[in-house]
DNA sequence: CCCACTTTGTGCGTGCTTTCACAAGCACGT
DNA sequence: ACGTGCTTGTGAAAGCACGCACAAAGTGGG
């Protein structure tokens, strides 16, 4: 554990900093869109909706890609961003769960930006097997093992009721996934070493009704200013 | 400050307790479910993937309704953290666009914990207004301020692809809702004072691609044990 | 060649979050 | 009545995250 030669690497991007590089990479792909080739922070953190020099620090922590004075180049910073967030690769994704939220998934065009393919879509429902959705067959979810070898899948998104997400977790995580993203609104046991993102309507539907309720209550004259306009 | 006579009350939740109420509050009802009485924050810390003290903490925020040697009962619990969450009363919601995922969004069966009713559906394309979803008629977006009007929603929510979101947005805004949960991808821009929450899949699918790629590059002995294990 | 102007990169203070560790409190058995 | 054992509630410490404000660095005009 000594050698690290070709690599003044940056160590450790902040969290925070990872869950924002998408936006901006995003912002930047939408003024490339428009023919913009430079952008300064000011201008990119307004499209992204944050403040410039958090925009500033979080690029920081990738290097120095900037020109003081001038600003980023458009088409060098999503190179950067892209690389960092590991989409110059491509990402193997195998869905389970083809009701509604399923094909909402499988048919969400281009995945994002580019570097997700969608491997595979799984459903334990016979009626919804061997149908075609998003021009991919449905396969049964015994063959998840299968799929995910041949497949090389890397990413296992769970789009099934709360009652089959566990199982469909564990049965990921057997078979070498490491990488997974849940819809289900329960909270998935997984080992060490397993990345679980939760996507979650109702908590984000409670929290909204929080801060409306704290709005009504507190209204009179003691109205609130700062509110998260993410 | 000698006097707190009617008023023990809890000046502002920390917005990240907030977050995780709703989690807590799905772990209760599990357990309710179960048939438990009463839990440990130890337990309770364990259904919902937290650490103990922090739950103990985040409760607290609300007031002691602990008992010490004994745990949280679990009805009370349930009933002060939905009344924290203001979903002792009803939340009228209305989505737009009516597309797989807002499909989904309509058949999410009792909206997670109870306290959200599906008001409308609306949707611009003619081929989808009129037609009937999770038994509702899906209306034309042009009655969205009539609907927001007759049937007093307060929470919007954004299915929309993200070239109509910004628009949607603001009519909602204009017609006077002040909550709203947006899928579409796109940073949208409100007045201070509406509350915008956002789900982003394709961010997530980033972050996981961004930890995977980590694991991968380090990968030799320098594993890294702490992940994020939500 | 130098000066005025612009914009980046970052040191620093502040406030929020998490975690530890323990005193205070309650139940129950004797 | 009292001691034992368990669990809560919280002070204090450590770690992150945010945003200000400014020095450093580059551009372009004269």
């Amino acid at each position: 554990m000594t050698t690290r030669p070709p690599r003044p690497r940056e160590r450790g991007i902040p969290e925070a900093t990872v869950a924002r590089l998408p936006v901006y990479l995003r912002a930047l792909q939408a003024l490339q869109d428009r023919g913009t080739a430079t952008v300064s922070s000011e201008a990119l953190a307004g499209a992204a909706g944050v403040n410039s020099a958090k925009l500033r620090k979080d690029l920081s922590h990738l290097g120095s890609y900037g020109t003081r004075g001038v600003g980023y180049e458009v088409e060098y910073l999503i190179y950067q961003i892209s690389r960092e967030l590991g989409l110059t690769q491509d990402w193997s994704v195998a869905i389970v769960g083809i009701g509604n939220l399923g094909r909402a998934l499988a048919n969400y065009g281009g995945f994002g930006t580019r570097g997700f393919r969608i491997a595979a879509l799984l459903d334990a429902d016979p009626e919804v097997v061997g149908r075609s959705v998003a021009s991919l067959d449905v396969r049964h979810i015994d063959s998840l093992e299968e799929v995910v070898r041949t497949k090389g899948v890397s990413i296992g998104v769970i789009a099934t009721p709360a009652g089959s997400a566990q199982g469909v977790a564990s049965r990921f995580v057997e078979a070498g996934v490491t990488s997974i993203l849940n819809f289900a609104p329960v909270v998935l046991n997984v080992p060490d070493g397993v990345d679980v993102r939760k996507v979650d309507l109702s908590i984000e539907l409670q929290i909204l009704a929080f801060h409306a309720q704290r709005r009504a209550d507190g209204d009179g004259q003691t109205h609130r200013s700062g509110l998260e306009v993410t």
